[in-house]
DNA sequence: CTGTTAGCGCTTTCAA
DNA sequence: TTGAAAGCGCTAACAG
């Protein structure tokens, strides 16, 4: 049989003292006696009593709870990414409500009509691109939120990540300092991702170096790696290296390349985009970007934080992939 | 400048109607004349309305949400099991708040506060092996939840999943009908996992068959697989096969063999657990146990919302895994 | 089919 | 430092 939970006015008639005292209590006001304080902690312990979140939300207007809306978590780097933000929330009592969209704007708008029903305080997106519903309804409503994965000085909403456009050139520019001037870029579907089109409009624009880059479009995981490695290799276009805008594109890339007999970088140079934990394990190890995924949850957890707690505006914040220089990648002659 | 937000009593002026006709249209009670009902839609729509969830749940004693707590994230069997539940809760218009414990239970515990602070209807926990306080916590507010990720005819509380010892078993027979008789077994820290220790008692429970079957400790990633690998090699011991207790982990030891030249399945078979989505895609093509793992989410959000809709008790699910065999595996002389 | 009204449990002035 | 009391926005029982 359930022993019936307290409520803050069982806590105040144990105590003999006031709701109002026993609220001040629970949200640790300062102008508490010390002993009236301990009298209310130990009867909230004798009762079992934990503050109604509903009742409190109603009072304060706030859920301390921040929604995130992914587009896929079935991939390394985002589930790196929402830990990281889970565990930074965590430190400071608030929760995550995740929801994911499969890079749709229209699923996308519909979970955050879900989640604002929810009462969720604040939103973080990935990318810039978005329903005009959905930031329609952030501005009418004021909900803060931020875009992250991008980071985009021009935006007129806040960003947190790293700028994809720039970190693809880097790579680009990366391969032709190792000699290679035909170079296949692999990525995933364009349509559902603003991040994918911003690498690939990087590549292309390092084309003002002396490189030939082609791109081939397939489905973002190992399989669809491995079927682009196939037409890359069927294409005869005599490439000295693949660039593949994520990692797990790269694994594809690898276990074609195995299969058919082609050394890497013996024969063709491979470098990834993402640095996923097995990415120095494999053979050879995978030359590669990192992100800063961790980094990038805890800042994106933090702002919005410091903003419903201040108030103050939230500021974007640029943050910064390297290459990580392995073995995939040799220099062309 | 934001527009302020529509409350229930707005519309009700609006229509002119009373805010229970509105309250009753938002809920989608059917004794509302359509014509009504459509009034009441078109005014919540003109004053952008959207009903307090905080008031609601603070009067239904119900916020329509679910938390899960699981080990980790950086995983892609519990993204793959995380993305059912969410997709399903979704639905039927329940959130999921996630929460992560690194697989401990104090952690999971306050997790767990933290959670029920939040107004979680209900819980999602991880095997079967919590703080005690965590269930006697659930007790007392007849929170409802289930143990995932196992299946446990004896359990008092409902369990959906697998039944790893037999699934573990499973696998150890497998490969002794290939002929294996000497076999290490590669798994992740015991500590942290139920689960992983019942894999573990289910292998040792085949050793009824005329088979040898060593188990070797590592961290649960691809670079623990390569270690306990590199164990298993120097150990001198002539196994004929290996079994990892997660395809990353098999992962790690393709990685290793690899450098070592140690041929699979020529040299030494190799079989893996959860069947990730690049398994088939490696090579060779992993042979390995397939975990239903989305089956199971869907399974759980399921049986949770069903229960709060009907109150009546949840009742445990056993789900089935199977062995996929591909070319990791041969038949041993 | 629709309206009136009493709370749900808490925070927060305002007074003491 | 503490208490009294007015809501927060909504649902649901009851009445009509």
């Amino acid at each position: 049989v359930p022993i019936k939970v307290g409520r803050i006015r069982d806590v105040a008639r144990e105590t003999g003292l006031s709701v109002a005292t026993v609220s001040r209590v629970m949200n640790g006001a300062k102008n508490v006696r010390p002993d009236t304080r301990d009298r209310v902690l130990a009867a909230s312990r004798k009762l079992d009593y934990l503050p109604n979140p509903a009742a409190r939300a109603l009072t304060t207007n706030r859920s301390k709870t921040i929604a995130a809306i992914i587009p896929t978590i079935e991939h390394s780097v985002f589930a790196k990414y929402i830990n990281a933000i889970e565990q930074t929330l965590n430190l400071q009592g608030y929760s995550l409500v995740l929801a994911i969209s499969n890079g749709d704007a229209q699923e996308e708008l519909e979970a955050a009509r879900k989640l604002l029903g929810m009462g969720a305080d604040a939103f973080i997106l990935s990318g810039a691109e978005h329903h005009t519903e959905l930031m329609d309804l952030f501005q009418r409503r004021e909900i803060p939120f931020v875009f992250t994965s991008i980071w985009d000085a021009a935006s007129v909403h806040p960003t947190i990540g790293y700028d994809n456009f720039e970190l693809a050139r880097g790579a680009v520019e990366y391969l032709v300092a190792q000699g290679h001037t035909k170079i296949a870029a692999i990525h995933g579907p364009l349509m559902e991702s603003d991040r994918t089109r911003k690498r690939k409009a990087g590549a292309s624009a390092a084309s003002e170096f002396p490189v030939q880059v082609d791109f081939y479009e397939t489905e973002l995981n190992v399989s669809g790696g491995k079927v682009a490695a196939k037409a890359i290799l069927s294409s005869k276009k005599e490439y000295s290296a693949v660039l593949c805008f994520s990692d797990v594109l790269a694994l594809g890339v690898f276990f074609c390349f195995h299969q058919a007999a082609v050394r890497i970088p013996g024969d063709i140079s491979v470098m990834g985009f993402d640095n996923l934990d097995w990415s120095g394990h494999i053979e050879p190890p995978l030359t590669t970007i990192n992100l800063p995924a961790s980094e990038m949850g805890v800042s994106v957890a933090d702002a919005l934080m410091k903003h419903l707690k201040t108030g103050e505006p939230i500021s974007g914040i640029q943050l910064f992939g390297e290459v990580v220089e392995r073995k995939s990648v040799r220099l062309a002659s």
